[in-house]
DNA sequence: TTGATGTTTGACCATCTGGTCAGTTGCAGG
DNA sequence: CCTGCAACTGACCAGATGGTCAAACATCAA
């Protein structure tokens, strides 16, 4: 099993490959559901292949997860304390609904492993995510005790961020069959998500 | 299989309580995830004695979804198109944080299927679950009409009402891990959606 | 060309899992 | 007490699944 820091052109691809078909494979049909001949086939390989590149269905998952933690905390991360309040929150709004909207595979990834009570990631999300949404709510409740923004629980307005831009990826197919065809749901959840913040948080008058 | 409407007392206590683990089972594995013999521990059952009552997991799983729809839909079933609006609607967000609140593991079931595409659930959900939020949807918009309340998509009202409510039951882990100990997410949930919502509908001026 | 290393595979294995079945046990009505 | 049906079980089966391995094949530098 070579992971050495030292990869072939061959190993790069092949890795990619398998982990990009891990990715379809897992995120719909969660950890369990899925299995090593689906995930080779979708990657075009033989499964004894696959297992050459990964050690285990686990080592699979395992490198899916790690390198997603990342990419969600990164629009979070990127709130400004010194920016503008309200311009800041709708900023991580529109950049959590761009994600959902260009990353549903990865949200579902991610709903499955929390659905199953996060048996995987739960150290990552006490440790790293926790100590994120720490740090930012207490920035939000800075503004809100500074009077430029209304007076929210900064925590359950992240969630509720979490909720409503997450919900649009992870129940895509109930979003879709209940509106019908000729929508645009993450446009549309889009607009109506910044309403929705923006009058929550204007400041008392 | 004794599937006829005549049942015994056994066979009453008995399927009651399959149906009760397997729902732990389900809601916190999957359909795939679950295995029959846990299932079957669960019950204090022997498998084949759980076979003898469901004639598969299929069936198992089949008898809790359908037994699911109807008090899935109740609640918005429940919105009075001749009551007041805002009340209607708050009283609608509270009924589903309490059913979330009370039934997590009937939310994570539902989660888990929809997340998966739904294979098991696309007819109720294009058929019995699209007519009621038609209906429901017209019954907002016409309250938004007459400027009764604020003028909201209110597909997308009812989807956010949706994500907010469910995310505190189906990602209650990760709500939980990131609070830290001394809190009650689902009564703080409760009081920040209704701002949220009373905020949002408040007519314009 | 050749050897060495990296890559790929068919065949195989142990275990798990949904499901079957013949037969035993329990129980209620006569 | 006995009979007949409901309830239950151990043993078993076939297919799926994660994983192994020896051997074959490809690639490339010397």
């Amino acid at each position: 099993m070579p992971d050495t820091k030292s990869r072939t052109r061959i190993q790069r691809q092949n890795r990619e490959a398998i982990l990009e078909a891990a990715l379809e494979v897992f995120s719909a049909q969660g950890f369990r559901g899925a299995t090593l001949d689906q995930i080779a086939a979708a990657a075009g390989l033989s499964k004894p292949n696959v297992l050459y590149y990964f050690a285990s269905k686990e080592a699979i998952h395992h490198a899916l997860l790690s390198g997603l933690l990342d990419n969600w905390l990164a629009p979070l991360r990127a709130l400004d304390p010194a920016g503008e309040p309200l311009a800041e929150i709708l900023g991580y709004v529109r950049r959590k609904v761009e994600i959902s909207r260009d990353f549903p595979r990865e949200s579902r990834l991610f709903a499955n492993e929390i659905l199953q009570g996060a048996p995987r990631m739960m150290a990552a999300i006490e440790g790293e995510l926790k100590a994120l949404v720490d740090e930012k709510a207490a920035v939000i409740r800075n503004w809100s005790a500074q009077g430029r923004i209304a007076a929210v629980d900064p925590y359950h307005l992240i969630f509720s961020i979490w909720a409503l831009t997450q919900h649009y990826a992870d129940f895509d197919v109930q979003v879709r069959a209940v509106l019908g065809p000729g929508h645009d749901p993450f446009a549309e959840a889009g607009s109506f998500i910044e309403t929705l913040f923006t009058k929550l948080l204007a400041p008392a008058a």
